[in-house]
DNA sequence: AATGACATGTAAAGAGTTACATGATTCA
DNA sequence: TGAATCATGTAACTCTTTACATGTCATT
């Protein structure tokens, strides 16, 4: 949660914007970096303006529904540069959920299990295909380095996902009968 | 939560055990694997007993609180099975919470900037020899996987932060007035 | 006598998502 | 004319955590 209004207050760092606005970048720029919702963005833009980090003015084009446009306050500010700060320090490497299945990959015999992950590793392989595409078209450096940042995980998981599969191939020719 | 019982099952695949014992062994040995509290896993044990995935048995001893005493019936087994090998094929990289900030890495003087980060890459360090520490104690092939795993993205973690903090040095002995 | 390990559980709150509802405008 | 985009919002739900409540047993 902190780090969704850290990244509200900083999009409104830059520019006032509105929810639409916002989730619409998030969906086309950002899914990678962040996995907010729409209805999260709208929720945390309301509750900030109520906290008085943020003000909102109503911008009313032709007929249509009215852009609520949300300003970062001065206090918005203060706000933005501690969680900026915390999150800078901070050092928390994220749960890798799929290490739960590795933990119990010997329920399984060695050709399924490795059938399994080499399906993760194409889609791993997937996902760093179209980070490669993306970060040619971002000029913003945070977005590049986060994009990179990402890529180099990414790798890393394939380089060690192949690893692994091979081990399992190795432990299996050895003693292709003798899993329970 | 599909990690959560497909967790949950794992362990009772092995041997049957009681919330206590789970949740024990997860806060010595698992705190890197999962991130699952004491009241999820009863809550979760309890729910799976409903739906007949597991069975429950009360042991007393002397007259302490009983324990429940959970085991994986066959319903239970299959689903374990379907669970590890959807967990298996699927690449689901986490999103990193710290590149939050690295997006507005320029909203703060370099030298600042630089400094937090130093305390993220201490905090790192520190983590990873805690686990260096910790892949000794586990014979475990499983447990010993994922905490290698872990180890990698770690040393990767800290040897990108410290390029990171180095190219921010950099730009900022050339431009050391010019960032706003 | 007190602390910590053993053992269970629940109530309330928090965070976030899904799915829906509404309606105008633009473009094919 | 129908679909996609623009623009907002909310109600219900799920998942999970925090904090509390309860009591025994072993150790210091």
């Amino acid at each position: 949660m902190d780090e969704r209004s850290l990244f509200l207050l900083g999009i409104l760092m830059v520019q006032s914007a509105h929810g639409y606005q916002i989730n619409d970048f998030i969906e086309k720029n950002l899914i990678q970096v962040t996995d907010m919702k729409k209805a999260t963005a709208y929720a945390l833009l309301e509750r900030m303006s109520r906290s008085g980090l943020v003000t909102v003015h109503s911008e009313q084009e032709g007929n249509r529904p009215p852009r609520k446009v949300y300003s970062i306050t001065s206090a918005g500010q203060e706000q933005f540069y501690s969680l900026l700060r915390q999150n800078l320090m901070r050092a928390d490497l994220p749960i890798y959920r799929g290490d739960i299945g590795l933990l119990f990959l010997d329920h399984l015999p060695g050709q399924e299990a490795s059938a399994n992950l080499q399906l993760r590793l194409a889609h791993l392989r997937n996902q760093l295909d179209v980070l490669r595409n993306a970060v040619q078209h971002h000029r913003s450096p945070g977005i590049a380095l986060s994009i990179e940042h990402r890529m180099l995980h990414l790798q890393l998981e394939v380089d060690w996902l192949t690893r692994v599969i091979e081990q399992l191939r190795d432990t299996d020719a050895q003693t292709p009968d003798e899993r329970s």
